[in-house]
DNA sequence: TAACATGGATAGTAGAGGTATCCAATTTCT
DNA sequence: AGAAATTGGATACCTCTACTATCCATGTTA
């Protein structure tokens, strides 16, 4: 198909779509001619793809280049993508270095017994909001946050539910990414929904 | 204190301040001249708090404004607070009107027994999710997201939890929604290492 | 009282995420 | 086949956000 059906079908203006070829999230089409050239369903996906990210999830073009690039140099093993292309998406937090609550969550994984690399992101984004908080005054340790991570290994363990079945490893793949990145909002709703609830019911005692 | 040791004492430079006054985030200092004013330790709070919400969480500065605006107007029941203002922060998917999935969404909600505010914007988030993942061929329903709204249930009672003994109905407030937004980024940091983990041990056996 | 600091107002800046325009090559219509 | 429309690529421009810098009249301090 050309880029206009492309445009089309997707719902994303031409002029945008040029500039996602321009960014590098979109691979280019096959070149038919000197100025023409052909796309095809993958590049249809690709770019739902990155409007989920975008738009659903709030990711940066940049951070979803990234996230994308992770998806492509994948090497057939869904247990590095999770563990380590998915490591590569900055959450908002992750900007500061130097964190000094460390420890605090060397302990916290220790105490859990999880395998989690030492350079994983997600420890820096840890660390950073047991600071933040207790420099406003939130008595917050590792202990508070291990029976939240208690809830996260069940709440892994669903995630992980969902891939079995699925043969294909890049299919797999693809399906690890959408379900951990998109899936954050989702269960932030869930989590506020909960709260309503609850504190509807300890209220109402 | 000045404003020069408000800079100081919370690292945020004046020309900063100067713009989150003028943004209605940091209410006025008490004014002791003509040019001359006069700040306390609740400016230098709400501004760490200001810094918290944009820098961790990475809310932007008009989603900020809202959240402090809600904190300010609660009228002492920490359950509204939670259960509307906290509403009102809008997660990055919460653009979308129409969305066709809302059916999806209610039966969930019925499901669980959940008392949730009919307008509240997380049912849209939701509903996006659930949306966007479809059109990438991911069978979601309502019955996928059941389990996960259990752990969301056990999530928000330990959030609860922290606010049992605070007796200052402002302070209780304050404490539900920095461990509402704050904890969000650590809740999915959380997340991730476990799956890292969870896919280890899976792929070991 | 001279030097410096302060608060407020206004204008400017950098980066993100697009959008508009132009152009030559190519396709479609008749 | 030839005119009209479309296409892909390059470049310039635009809007919004979150600051940042400068100016200035008024205060404070040595």
């Amino acid at each position: 198909m050309r880029m206009s059906e492309l445009s089309r079908r997707s719902g994303v203006s031409v002029t945008t779509i040029k500039y996602y070829l321009r960014e590098g999230l979109l691979p280019t089409g096959r070149q038919t001619a000197a100025t023409q050239a052909e796309y095809d369903e993958q590049h249809l996906r690709r770019l739902r793809l990155i409007r989920a990210l975008t738009g659903v999830r709030g990711l940066s073009v940049s951070g979803t280049r990234e996230v994308l690039d992770a998806l492509g140099e994948h090497d057939g093993d869904t247990h590095r993508l999770l563990g380590l292309a998915l490591g590569t998406i900055r959450l908002p937090a992750d900007t500061a270095r130097d964190e000094p609550e460390t420890a605090e969550v060397d302990a916290l994984v220790k105490e859990l017994g999880w395998q989690v690399h030492q350079n994983a992101p997600a420890r820096g984004t840890l660390a950073e909001t047991i600071t933040s908080l207790r420099s406003l005054g939130v008595p917050l340790d590792w202990h508070t946050l291990l029976p939240y991570a208690r809830l996260a290994e069940r709440t892994a363990a669903l995630d992980l539910d969902q891939l079995d079945g699925i043969e294909d490893p890049l299919e797999a793949a693809e399906r690890a990414l959408l379900l951990t990145v998109l899936l954050e909002p989702a269960l932030m709703a869930l989590r506020r929904m909960a709260q309503e609830n609850e504190s509807a019911h300890r209220h109402a005692g």
